[in-house]
DNA sequence: GTCGTAGTTAGACAGAGTCCAATTGTTATC
DNA sequence: GATAACAATTGGACTCTGTCTAACTACGAC
């Protein structure tokens, strides 16, 4: 799958898009996220921000990672039980997870043949739907 | 969807089944689980073994419910980025999620017309299979 | 300029889960 | 029963992810 990497420019707008005032801080971040395309956690995305030349805070960093799910400019992707990871992509898709290394990979939607999903509860409205494919070496 | 409630003897037996010494605590502690049939998160199976007579560390706690995990007694549910919640159902099935309260509800497999799964990358084999519908008040 | 708001920050804090060395329980053998 | 070997449990310190707070900075409107 082709995965866009967008320049600082293209970042700039997309933020103003999302209703997202963008700050110094805010866009080393989506460039740490959009200008590789992978699933990073917020510590990741801290060492990669820091590794250029602006320090950015660990309280900016969760602040802005939460500024950008609230405004659907990423995903969060749940499958480690001991940190987040946060996803640029936010195209139908589903996702790997190699319960050894860690590595997440993204399934497009379109691979799922999906015919019809439950009836909700009733008084309930969507919110998201998951699906997680845990995957390990085939010689263990 | 009736969910069988076990009795002490045949959690005993059970454990057996899957190759774990039953001990005290292990018992308490499966009992705390297949005795309700609900997801339950460590903190919860903790308060919920030491409700009864027994005292159990949460050392042991932990320990029991990863060696469960271990041994396919139960299976972790990782929905909630703040904590693994323990699942005593292990038929296939998968889960309703309210980000809201919190709440989880089991969705029988069956209900999925899932047809098709995608390939797996080269080398690699499935370990499990998870689709969490991430749900909450329609009004919201 | 200066006032008000939005954004950032350091560092203290909270909660889940892990680790370790010491202790207790269990089983087998004599 | 005594003893030895091993399995399970324990308290408590520790780590790590993430949150909170109160002070500080940046910046646009006037």
């Amino acid at each position: 799958m082709e995965k866009p990497r967008l320049s600082r420019d293209q970042l700039v707008e997309a933020l103003r898009a999302h209703g997202i005032t963008p700050t110094h801080q805010r866009i080393e971040i989506a460039l740490a996220l959009f200008g590789r395309m992978e699933h990073l956690s917020a510590d990741q995305v801290m060492t990669a921000v820091n590794g250029r030349h602006t320090e950015t805070s660990k309280a900016t960093v969760y602040n802005t990672l939460k500024l950008f799910v609230e405004k659907r400019l990423v995903r969060e992707v749940i499958v480690d039980p001991s940190k987040v990871f946060y996803d640029p992509n936010t195209g139908p898709h589903h996702h790997f997870y190699d319960v050894v290394t860690g590595e997440i990979t993204d399934i497009d939607a379109s691979l799922f043949d999906l015919a019809g999903l439950p009836s909700l509860p009733p008084g309930k409205r969507a919110d998201g739907l998951d699906i997680i494919i845990r995957i390990r070496d085939a010689s263990a």
